[in-house]
DNA sequence: CAGGATCTATCTAACGATTGGTAGGTAATT
DNA sequence: AATTACCTACCAATCGTTAGATAGATCCTG
């Protein structure tokens, strides 16, 4: 048996799900509330704010995210394994999932957001390049920190955009079609 | 003397510049009727519904991007030189603008947008994925008709996803750094 | 050519719905 | 007694949208 998880969590599960679809204005408290099965005060008790349910949104997200991928410093799994790993951790939301990125989309509507959403999107982005470059730094060949960096940079952009255009054309083959470069 | 533009024009030029910092609920009809000098009830004589305002915005968006981009048979102009007119498109939009794609964030949000404007958001793309084409096909070396289009797609996701990461990152050299490797 | 009709582009004033948020109460648990 | 987790009942602001009026330009007709 599944336990039914608590409030907040089913809150930030709902959320999750309608903030990758419609970003930052795609979720409002009496949506969730109604899906969740309380009252739109209430979710107020569980996030003060709606900036403070974003960014605890952003923060969930990559926390996931990163636990998900593993330690890219893990000497059994080659560097190689773990970039697949790394797209399949894109194309899994997209295919299976049928979602978008979060912070991808938050990261698209970032001029706009409340700086704390903001802040929690540059975060996913930083750990994200971070976790990547372990990775680049590990592969065969030789190459300078920028170039670890950039190379992280590349892989971050094209999975994002790819996931973007997949979504756009309505064909999660085009996914397929711009990682099959990576 | 630059004789003022039609209200019209002037509606799309303000809205556009909203949408693409904060996406389709990025503009309302009041804002654009504030800077415009008009009421809320005069945009609606231009646009009638906000779909059919996004609608145009992202119609009149992708035929100026095009024409921006010029031909891409032109026989003068090598398929090197196009591919970085293509990316200089994309980079002037972000570092001299400061805005992102309209099309790239109407995409991310697409699964919540009305249909007419998904469908411009669409077109943006295959469009995209045609010029593009034209200039891989043209390309030094021997590429099948998938090859061609894979390439053409993976331009666009890198582009798009580059943008997404400067912008998030607050860092316009993220935008150099992912394109360099293209 | 005068004058009525029509068209264009705007206005005021409102509509119901939705938004994020607050105050204050309540029942159960600690 | 205090805390937790909810509730009802609001609030002001904003949303897209509509109805109906108006002033000025343009057009058609007698």
């Amino acid at each position: 048996m599944t336990e039914a998880p608590n409030k907040a969590e089913q809150i930030l599960r709902v959320a999750e799900r309608m903030a990758r679809q419609g970003g930052y204005n795609g979720f409002s408290y009496r949506d969730i509330a109604k899906e969740v099965g309380i009252k739109a005060a209430s979710v107020h008790y569980h996030f003060p704010s709606k900036e403070a349910l974003g960014a605890a949104l952003g923060r969930r997200y990559t926390e996931r995210f990163l636990a998900g991928l593993g330690d890219p410093e893990d000497a059994e799994v080659s560097s190689s394994a773990l970039l697949e790993r790394y797209i399949g951790a894109f194309r899994r939301a997209l295919v299976d999932e049928g979602q978008m990125c979060l912070c991808g989309l938050l990261g698209a509507e970032v001029a706009e957001l409340p700086r704390p959403v903001a802040a929690e999107a540059r975060h996913f982005f930083e750990k994200n390049i971070g976790w990547l470059s372990v990775v680049f730094a590990r592969a065969p060949g030789e190459r300078s920190p920028e170039q670890v960096r950039a190379a992280a940079l590349q892989v971050i952009a094209t999975l994002e955009g790819a996931m973007i255009l997949a979504r756009s054309l309505d064909d999660p083959q085009v996914f397929d079609a711009v990682t099959q470069g990576l």
